[in-house]
DNA sequence: CAGAATCCCATCCGATACTG
DNA sequence: CAGTATCGGATGGGATTCTG
């Protein structure tokens, strides 16, 4: 009962070339805001308030995850400004802003290739009346 | 979720610039083996059990769920020949392929800049142990 | 081989309330 | 303003079993 085409001849072994840090990328934005968020922070540092509008549907408690998640990672950069009340910038890191010309690349592909289809501005429309 | 700051002067009203488009594209590479499935098949047609070989840890359920919201998104094109026993091959449309540039920058930068924590290494290994 | 169906627990995340 | 704490419903996805 042949278990699985013989590996395929043409296929080496190493092929399982799952390449660990691309998947630890994906990983991490992949995360259901987190590109949209990077987006956002590509322009310049913004402040926690500033974020959860210009990303809208973002809620307090996962832009503070996504936050801590990025800045784990070293792309995100959080400074606190001492005054009363406080003031707290978020901005990308060197690594952050590395990441521009693979953001950019995904534009250029979403306005040439995706179309927005009736369902989809349907499932959206609904989605913003349910605020 | 403490009022907002009255929009800030600076901001345009027009700024909320979520990009539609680009929100849709993240939606969907951002799931969880996307990304990985999509890379595997930029080399050519693949069957379905070389899919769930080269991507290691992908079970052939989410395998079939991915599948089919690529096909649905007009990124992924199914073909069946039917042999005995059936012959199936998926393969990247033009739509598809069109993500290279994309996939090939989010690689660079992970290339440059990923680097695989201790911690990160001890997770995974943990993972790979469970099953 | 190429899946569909079912089960079911872990995680995610939205809403709400509270703090410095 | 800039968060944290907590809860509960929704979703994700792994394991297993079955089918053509």
């Amino acid at each position: 009962m042949a278990t699985k085409p013989p590996a395929s001849p043409t296929l080496p072994s190493s092929l399982i070339e799952t390449c660990p840090r691309y998947e630890h990328a994906m990983q991490i934005l992949g995360k259901r805001w987190t590109g949209l968020l990077i987006n956002a922070l590509m322009k310049g540092p913004r402040r926690f308030c500033e974020l959860t509008s210009l990303v809208e549907g973002l809620s307090d408690r996962v832009l503070s995850d996504r936050l801590r998640e990025l800045e784990v990672e070293g792309i995100v950069q959080r400074t606190v400004y001492p005054q009363i009340p406080v003031r707290v910038e978020y901005e990308l890191t060197t690594k952050g802003h590395a990441l521009k010309p693979a953001i950019d690349a995904l534009h250029v592909w979403a306005e040439q290739w995706v179309t927005i289809t009736p369902q989809a501005k349907a499932t959206q429309a609904a989605q913003l009346q349910e605020h």
